[in-house]
RNA sequence: CGCGGAGUGGAGCAGUCUGGAAGCUCGUCGGGCUCAUAACCCGAAGGUCAGAGGUUCAAAUCCUCUCUCCGCAA
């Protein structure tokens, strides 16, 4: 079949290439404009946008795909259909039924739950025990479309959004394969989602990485994978900011000590804070203008002593 | 030119303002104590103080430039 691709970040690429190599063609790729980034504010070209020059595949990267011109503009693409899969924006209806066989979305999540921008980040911050990806058939609605297949990942109990962010993009290229093949046979068996059974995970920003202590140690624990590596769980220590990125539930060493009161030093394994219910072991941790380090490390050159509070 | 922090034995830091013998906490190695130890005691190795240039009798420390890492912002 002819594609049309529709992705942005690294999230996107093995599904790209994985189409790339495949019997199907990819004839055109849109991904979202290049856009100043990182330290230096230097302009960068999106993951996508680098694959495809290198595979010689048209880039298409307008400011908003909805505008009428742009919407010819995908029109007069000669397609069968379109593959999404983390583009970064809303598709119109007049986008969905351009092509024959529609617009396929490919979702890191087991529909209907988690529907949104940040799903398997969600389901390690709730401390799900699987997780997967769904392909569907794209509708006006948010992520509301017809479910097609799906795959399903077990979350470990180690488990950060970035590790599960590799699985999930991995399984994403077979998926589509076989969505797509079937697509062809007209085989597609599309599925109604239970809208009562739907969930929604809201897009990340920094404050959603706020430790707050009166909270159970599981649920702090859970976060703090949930937002590794990013925004990432932080907490502040004599008013610097300090982040979060390993820890462990243990039992409370004195049921006295208010929530997020360091309650015991151990100079080997690190600190444990007390929580709202339970304690938490650090054991790794990054203060501001410093890189991640085992909380042994820190230990060896910070004075930390017990009874100091975080917040 | 977006704002800011940082680079000192293997790790994490102090020392830089007020130039003048390279320190601290750990780790490593050797020895001792011990039924034993991740504990304790004694000893040792290991550093062109990110790099280049400059000022000075003298630079980790002051001046200039470069490289690298990190936080914020996007």
């Amino acid at each position: 079949m002819k594609i049309i691709f529709m992705g942005t970040p690294d999230f996107s690429v093995p599904t790209l290439k994985t189409l790339i190599n495949s019997d199907h063609e990819v004839v055109a790729c849109y991904t979202q404009p290049d856009k100043p980034k990182g330290r230096g504010k230097k302009i960068q070209m999106t993951p996508v946008k680098e694959v495809c020059l290198e595979a010689g595949i048209p880039v298409y990267q307008p400011k908003r795909i909805r505008n009428t011109d742009q919407v010819e503009i995908f029109k007069n693409i000669d397609a069968d259909i379109a593959v999404v899969i983390a583009y970064g924006q809303i598709l119109p209806k007049e986008i969905l039924d351009a092509p024959p066989f529609g617009c396929i979305n490919i979702h890191a999540s087991l529909l209907p739950k988690y529907r949104g921008a940040a799903p398997y980040q969600w389901a390690v911050i709730n401390g799900e025990q699987s997780t997967g990806i769904t392909t569907m058939q794209m509708d006006v609605g948010m992520d509301t479309g017809d479910m097609l297949l799906k795959t399903i990942i077990n979350i470990e109990d180690d488990e950060t959004a970035g590790t599960l962010h590799d699985k999930l993009m991995l399984a994403g290229g077979d998926l589509i394969l076989k969505t797509l093949e079937l697509a062809e046979e007209g085989n597609l068996n599309p599925i109604k989602q239970d809208d009562d059974q739907a969930t929604y995970a809201p897009m990340l920003d920094k404050t959603s990485g706020k430790i707050n202590w009166h909270k159970p140690a599981k649920e702090i624990e859970c976060l703090i994978r949930g937002l590794n590596p990013w925004p990432s769980a932080f907490t502040f220590l004599d008013g610097q900011l300090m982040k979060v990125w390993k820890a462990q539930v243990v039992d409370r060493v004195n049921e006295d000590f208010t929530p997020g009161t360091i309650c015991l030093v151990n100079p080997k394994e690190g600190f444990v804070v007390s929580c709202g219910r339970e304690a938490l072991l650090i054991k790794e941790v990054q203060l501001q203008g410093k890189k991640r380090m085992e909380a042994s490390a820190f230990l060896n050159g910070y004075q930390l002593t017990e009874g100091r509070i975080l917040e």
